[in-house]
DNA sequence: AAGAAGTCCTGGGCGC
DNA sequence: TGCGCCCAGGACTTCT
């Protein structure tokens, strides 16, 4: 599940390699790559291949961004390539791959971008304006800059109803948090998934933007968890999934003091906690 | 209106 | 052994 730290390590993976590349051509497999999907059944966006190629062929990449979880691949138009990864997405510069759901290849490279994706529901669009982009507008802060407001978002995160896994999860109070990154936080900071915001005291929140910015820093450090699929720009694995205190270790020990891990749902989503170091 | 639940997908793990 | 069931989750839509 690629979350800030594995989408930042892909984007300095990708800056390094395609910043000031122009783009030669675009092959695209899977037509929803680009579509999307509704529960309509209709296209999310209508766009053709042939429309993307346009958009794209001859764009020269001036720089790769990040937003939450989303990469911007920068282009010279002054629109953007937006891509999402979800949850088993990966964006690897090598040969071409054969079961990629898309590729961009690049002026004098004989290595493509590959897009390959198991349960296909990343995503990849061109937006003229991203700041306006609907699936970025609404994105809140950033919790590795400084300018992240932690009083303030501390005031709003109090005021809700919501358990305080669900609100870790939602990307409109903070940008980048998944699963696995939430549970790190909440254990970090002794706070249970389960815990309803409106029970946090003002003292809690510091402590809490503190466990978010520290497990965030570390899983950047090992260059993000690979438990399963996710691979940086290069194919390489991440080893920060040997570093996890209770993201898939339900039933086993505490690392801290060894009570059994205890695994609830909340809102559908499994999270896992200690009973005695969580509160 | 906020919060919860359902939906998309498919490899892997489990039980019988 | 092999089949089938169910789980995993990010973002979006629909329901309550």
């Amino acid at each position: 599940m690629p979350e800030l730290p594995e989408v930042e390590t892909v984007r300095r993976g990708l800056d390094r390699l395609l910043a000031g590349r122009r783009v030669s051509r675009v092959f695209i497999r899977d037509l929803r790559v680009l579509q999307g999907f509704s529960l309509s059944g209709l296209p999310k966006r209508s766009v053709t291949p042939q429309g993307f190629e346009k958009n794209l062929r001859n764009q020269r990449i001036l720089r790769v961004d990040r937003r939450g979880k989303y990469l911007l691949l920068r282009l010279s138009s002054g629109g953007a390539l937006i891509g999402h990864l979800r949850m088993t997405g990966q964006l690897i510069y090598g040969p071409p791959h054969a079961e990629a759901r898309a590729q961009i290849g690049f002026e004098g490279l004989p290595d493509v971008l590959n897009f390959c994706d198991t349960r296909r529901f990343g995503e990849l669009w061109i937006s003229k304006d991203w700041t306006k982009d609907p699936s970025l507008k609404d994105l809140g802060p950033e919790p590795l800059r400084r300018e992240w407001d932690v009083p303030g978002w501390g005031v709003s995160l109090r005021a809700s109803h919501t358990r305080l896994h669900s609100a870790l999860l939602d990307q409109r109070r903070l940008a980048g948090l998944g699963n696995i990154y939430a549970m790190e936080a909440l254990f970090e900071c002794g706070l249970r998934p389960t815990r309803r915001c409106d029970t946090l005291t003002r003292r809690d929140i510091p402590p809490l933007a503190e466990g978010v910015r520290r497990v965030l820093t570390r899983g950047l450090s090992h260059r993000g968890v690979s438990f399963n699929s996710y691979r940086d720009a290069l194919g390489r694995k991440g080893q920060a999934q040997n570093h996890l205190m209770v993201y898939g270790r339900a039933g086993k020990p505490c690392n801290a003091c060894g009570t059994v891990l205890r695994s609830v749902r909340i809102s559908g989503r499994g999270a896992v906690f200690c009973p005695r170091c969580q509160k």
